[in-house]
DNA sequence: CAAATTTTGTGACGATTATCACAGGTAAAA
DNA sequence: TTTTACCTGTGATAATCGTCACAAAATTTG
């Protein structure tokens, strides 16, 4: 009798955890973690322990200016946007589509208020990684430290890359840098959310645009 | 007459050890460390082995465009000047001071050839890690990964800090921005260094200082 | 110390961009 | 569908900035 309990027990166990499995292994999550770095199954499955789903409407806010960030995003659907407010006018200082992680590192890392505030920019499903969960698995698994490492270098490349399209190009060299390189962008970003992250005013924006297609 | 000579070697070890760490305490390297992240004796040990001191004049080139970036290489004295090459004209994108790290983090991950240079603007003292045996203490020492990774979010914070200038203010802005948070630079960097830096003509820097002092 | 080299300042001018104002379009909400 | 809110295009104008040319100053080198 004990025994077929056991059995029972067991067999719920192992369909959850398959089932679960299944569920994660879909996601755009876990390609990304497993793109970016080897790691092995049980590894994984505690990252997604600790990984929480959330659903945002367009306009709804994930940290707002003022807060201190407490969690790094990722972003399994929709976009983010992060901007500065700036004497009343927002300026838009990064767009974080599916498949990218964000977060406000100065605040996250210092428990500073932050200075930065963060949106859903479409109808967005995120994964929220809280940081002092986070911290705790990296002191206990040097693979999921390693991914921690590994994201960074990926984020400061592409943060490098953008700081040099300032000091290199003009506004005009600027957007058609994006037309090759980012086309996307162009696509799911309207012209005047654009602007400012592009360091342009919009009607300026608006006459490149016409000018170079 | 054996434990004599055995006793010889053991203090002959010890004082070259202790000399050794005196050495290392005293540089700003071994500083810069501690006060990142919480370190064992033995995991400082490990990487001042793999630390490689190394001397450069003014002018001289640490990484060349082209090449495959191999190294970190942390400042110990002087300042380096990393630049991109556009149509014959330098493009300086960063400046590292003694105290910071710095590589072309691109090169370096993917073992793709280098967009950027790297010179010493002073004459300058260097410590470099090869990034193969930097990883493989990654692998061996979590203390050190976690080095890794703390490092990476302090130069990603600095980098978005930089971005977000080119965003949110005018040119003559960012020299006042400069004068604020970042005097050491305007005393160290000559006028035509710092312009293309902040993304200005030289000229119009001149004009800028004069009017804004 | 003097010559050579590099760096900085300045004027003139043209090109680019920001700003203001408003009209027309487009998309979302009622 | 109609209303409302937001986004985009466009003209006029002023401010800013880049470019060219050259002189002055400062720094380095022989």
């Amino acid at each position: 009798m004990h025994d077929r309990i056991t059995r029972v027990l067991r067999y719920v166990q192992y369909s959850w955890r398959t089932q679960n499995m299944t569920d994660n292994s879909k996601t755009l999550l876990y390609k990304k973690i497993t793109d970016l770095t080897e790691i092995s199954v049980s590894s994984l499955d505690k990252l997604f322990e600790i990984a929480t789903q959330r659903h945002y409407k367009k306009g709804e806010t994930i940290l707002k200016q003022g807060q201190i960030c407490k969690t790094i995003t990722f972003v399994e659907s929709g976009y983010l946007r992060t901007f500065i407010d700036k004497e009343g006018t927002e300026i838009n200082t990064d767009f974080s589509f599916e498949g990218s992680f964000t977060t406000n590192l100065k605040s996250l890392r210092s428990a500073s208020s932050s200075d930065t505030s963060i949106q859903a920019g479409e109808t967005t499903t995120i994964y929220e990684f809280d940081k002092d969960r986070l911290l705790e698995l990296y002191n206990l698994s040097a693979e999921i430290e390693s991914f921690g490492r590994k994201l960074l270098e990926q984020l400061l490349i592409a943060q490098e890359e953008h700081t040099n399209l300032f000091k290199i190009y003009s506004p005009t060299e600027r957007y058609q840098y994006l037309q090759t390189n980012k086309p996307e962008i162009l696509q799911r970003i309207s012209l005047s959310q654009l602007s400012s992250y592009l360091g342009i005013a919009r009607e300026t924006l608006s006459r490149i645009r016409k000018n170079k297609e």
